[in-house]
DNA sequence: AGGACAATACCAACCGGTTGGTATGTACGC
DNA sequence: GCGTACATACCAACCGGTTGGTATTGTCCT
């Protein structure tokens, strides 16, 4: 039998991030949570006060583990801004593999159903999409500054990526591969060199 | 030999519109959609042979009405490809306007919930979705012939649009504002102005 | 034209199972 | 011996779906 100690919470969030990814978080059960991850439903309420309370746990906790895999990214190597940020968006491209509900993202799920019903769960998705978003601006800043780049914000082409990406799991999950979700990162790629007058910006792939 | 007066079934299928895009297809129970369609149980039942079955029509529903609207907007005036498919996308960045469950994608929110649990409602909404790429490629064909643009396919290009759409709508849902689903729309229009090498292409607003 | 009658459109009451949530108990480290 | 971490048993409300009906409509026969 596996560990039982403390290990109720981080296996229901793991569970939750699984299951609500695949399922949404509406069909979602508290039951199907607590079979998945192995506990009952007493260890479920004892750790969180409702079901909307895990979550908005769950939305945090995505927060912790994507911004930890993000910052451990290889594209942080490279020393030019514009292409640490282009390195980027190519990154996220090659995150696009395996199944559709492995790869797609818990707080864009999440908030799609809750933005009316939870507002709580809502904000949480909100911080964490804003959050990300944030990492990139300094990059998209530098670069605009050195290639004199102007006539919108940093932080509006940071969300505008965060847009696309979102938009390309939908794409993804309507026909149930990442083909077309690759294209469209492929675009804001193109659209990201063309904006910054990048030399490889004729040089894409089809 | 389509029957008459079914006025239930259109209710049903108006307040499916409606409810869905604001609290998700899992989250709306049957029960809720004949009370605010004012008919009772044994009506929906009659028309719908199944929650999965009201998900399907309500795509379809969305598609036809959808498709209405696009028809009959002044974007196909213009007399050039390139300017009726830049004028498509600025009438799309104009329907953003009113309360955010008002001008988001029904079936961009019900194939999130059910791409995985309810196949038939995830290809009507791929369907709906990829029909209405399809009215965009005949013009940017004709875009890329004239201007001797290529790199990717017209199909794909019609289909990033839609990933940018969706994308925005989720982050109008998780900031409760147009806002930056409006500058979203900016980006991708500049995008396609940078693509073809549209003469107004430097003179965007920030 | 009008009566027979069957199909359609709709309704109220109900069903078994599941839902999120709770009350109460126990095992155990500090 | 007390707080934390769970488990068991249970609940009322609600879930999607079914039942057995009635009112309205369309169609065929004469």
């Amino acid at each position: 039998m596996p560990p039982k100690n403390q290990q109720a919470r981080a296996r229901l969030l793991e569970a939750a991030r699984d299951i609500i990814r695949a399922r949404g978080f509406a069909a979602t059960s508290v039951d199907e949570l607590c079979r998945a991850a192995g506990v009952t439903k007493g260890a479920f309420f004892h750790h969180f006060a409702s079901k909307e309370a895990l979550g908005v746990a769950a939305a945090e906790y995505w927060s912790e583990t994507t911004s930890a895999l993000f910052a451990a990214a290889p594209y942080h190597a490279h020393a030019d801004p514009l292409d640490r940020f282009l390195a980027y968006l190519e990154f996220r491209r090659e995150l696009l593999a395996g199944a559709v509900s492995q790869y797609t993202c818990l707080v864009g799920t999440m908030v799609q159903e809750t933005h009316e019903s939870a507002p709580a769960i809502r904000d949480a998705c909100a911080r964490s999409i804003h959050e990300h978003a944030l990492t990139l601006v300094d990059d998209i800043k530098a670069a605009m500054a050195a290639r004199r780049v102007h006539g919108f914000s940093a932080e509006s082409l940071a969300l505008h990526t965060q847009a696309v990406l979102q938009g390309a799991f939908i794409l993804a999950k309507a026909q149930q591969s990442r083909d077309l979700a690759a294209e469209s990162v492929d675009h804001l790629i193109r659209y990201v060199r063309l904006l910054f007058n990048h030399p490889a910006a004729e040089e894409l792939p089809a």
